[in-house]
DNA sequence: CTAGAAATTCAACAGGTGTTGACTTATGAG
DNA sequence: CTCATAAGTCAACACCTGTTGAATTTCTAG
């Protein structure tokens, strides 16, 4: 009775490799499942559809540090960036933006699961929706430029300037008075 | 003999709008064809396929301003942001983003034509690789988070804070030292 | 007006998509 | 062992994708 939940399981670790890597319809059922070592027939069996099983893939997937001052908040976000999986196991703020961008209804769903949930909590922290806003676009921007974009100019994650970079930016953020 | 030519051209911008917009993979040639008020086989005919059509939507479409200083870079900016068409005519960073998201063939294709160029020229007016990377990643994720993610905290265009915001990241990214 | 060329449409293709219902295999209790 | 039920497979579906070659319309020179 409980090994269907464990294939349900192997088949959600694969899809949230591909689905949250690629893009919502960059990648085919067949694909997960092949992963995953099952028939395709299972994922509309268990999720209810390709939409579906997205939906359950970001289930209780975003939790962001709980932390209680800024100072806090910064070396945690450090320590995601440096210390994260970057094979793709963790969903990283550039992923949430590339299924973002793909297609609206999907878009709508990683919103409202996320990024609202992960506003808050800045906006908790840091105690005013502006300086959350520009903290977080400025994070999101500089995961974009260094893995998406590739800019030059943006160092390996392992090199210091990396840490640099993002310590100089989070201040800038929290430092905007209105 | 030079219909042809504008029938391509109606073509050229249906594709834009749409592929600019929801990303190479989320839109159907029968969709543009039908948007441009032709058939579907005129795209393969004229431009050899789907990536042709894309590759000559990016023809020449980006033109980043030629400023010789920091501080005409950072009024021209400011200008790109508040007077730009907000409807999906000119390509936006953002949208750049989510077509090299999409597929990552098409997110070369966009990489090779425009984000090279544009880091050049940031580059050669900020005249140092760190600080164009900062400048351009701090605008790609202020953009995102007001387009795309729609944060909280992020006034609309028109609003004076909303330069201010778009100040006060610029000059941060500039003001970063080594 | 008419032939010929240019511009466009039509119909069909081969391959891929998510989804569904019927069938088969594995599991575990009595 | 037996059988009911859970777990998974198979084959097919209806639809949508980009692309192609032939047919057709539209335009234009003589």
């Amino acid at each position: 009775m409980n090994k269907a939940l464990a294939t349900r399981e192997r088949l959600l670790t694969e899809a949230r490799k591909l689905l949250w890597s690629r893009g919502f319809s960059n990648v085919a059922l067949r694909e997960i499942a092949q992963g995953a070592g099952v028939d395709v027939a299972l994922i509309s069996r268990y999720f209810g559809g390709k939409k579906g099983l997205f939906e359950a893939t970001l289930e209780g997937a975003f939790t962001s540090p709980d932390v209680a001052h800024e100072a806090e908040l910064v070396e945690a976000v450090i320590h995601m960036f440096l210390h994260a999986p970057r094979g793709g196991e963790a969903p990283s703020v550039l992923q949430l933006v590339q299924m973002n961008a793909a297609d609206a209804e999907v878009g709508d769903m990683v919103r409202a699961r996320h990024a609202a949930e992960m506003q808050d909590k800045l906006e908790r922290v840091i105690g005013d929706p502006e300086r959350a806003a520009l903290f977080m676009s400025v994070l999101m921007g500089y995961a974009l430029g260094e893995k998406t974009l590739k800019l030059r100019g943006i160092p390996a994650p392992d090199h210091p300037r990396f840490e640099a970079h993002l310590r100089h930016l989070m201040a800038a953020a929290l430092a905007y008075v209105r």
